[in-house]
DNA sequence: TAATATTATGAAAAATTCATGCAGATTGAT
DNA sequence: ATCAATCTGCATGAATTTTTCATAATATTA
């Protein structure tokens, strides 16, 4: 595993906050050349700690105001279910994230709808009757934050 | 609310997958100039549509082979135990998403540890003993799929 | 300790990319 | 038909990313 010193890890930080800013601005603020600054960069990613570079959508500009969570509980828990249960959650557009986790749920889906109402009517009544769903537990989020992890 | 076409929606997904891609190429790639395709993003970025630019990291390679998901419910529902769970919750390093829920959870976290028995030895207990917290609920991420969302 | 790798650094330059100005094409309204 | 608005591509200057190179720390080994 790669070792990180306080600038590794203040890059990162920086980084993940905002991956837009150049590798010179980065640099100045933290006291080093912008050469040097890259080259830390690139070697992070080299590396394979910097998985990528993303963009950050706005849902509710979109027109997708309200966000949530499902936990799914499978009836049936064969290799089978779950394939035919991820196929057709491909399926459902309004998925942003399909997460397959261990515990009292077999899945988690991050879903968005313009409002309540059509989450209400369209969205939980189509993953309810997608293949081999048992239960359904739904949490709407109110407000999100990230922090900087175990970097910080 | 801004209207987008299928170029725009175009971008957005490649920029969602790849935000690294210059302008130019990603331009090439959908039939536009260079100049073309950076006044959409730049469009897009004034319209509020795009959040901003963040670094994905890989936390297994980092050391954080083990993410986890935490539902809580507080056992006092007053403001000022949100407050009071909040600003605990802020002081745990390895917690990666605090996020605000209506349901049967009020709070959700995303955690990160070295290990399973990394959590359940340190971490659970740290966030059981959080201020204000009834149920905890873990969830254990065995694995995570990112999907368009309703821009495909 | 001295010699030798190894690694990181900054300055400078080359290669890309970003960002803007401009003129032409398209669309829709009056 | 004319005008305004919007989008496009081309050309171009500004900024950033990469590479090159010489040097200074840091560690390894003899």
């Amino acid at each position: 595993m790669i070792a990180l010193d306080d600038l590794d890890r203040a890059i990162l930080r920086a980084l993940v906050e905002d991956a837009s800013q150049s590798a010179g601005a980065l640099g100045r603020a933290l006291g080093l050349s912008q050469p040097a600054c890259w080259r830390r960069i690139r070697r992070l990613e080299e590396a394979g700690v910097i998985a990528g570079r993303r963009l950050d959508l706005d849902q509710a500009a979109l027109g997708f105001g309200v966000t949530v969570f499902l936990g799914i509980k499978l009836a049936t828990r064969g290799r089978v279910s779950l394939e035919d249960f991820e196929r057709a959650v491909t399926a459902i557009p309004e998925v942003q994230v399909v997460q397959h986790v261990l515990g009292r749920f077999d899945y988690r889906l991050r879903v968005t709808a313009r409002d309540i109402a059509d989450f209400e009517r369209v969205l939980r009544r189509r993953v309810m009757t997608l293949p081999g769903v048992g239960q359904v537990e739904a949490n709407v989020l109110l407000s999100e934050e990230r922090r900087p992890g175990p970097l910080g």
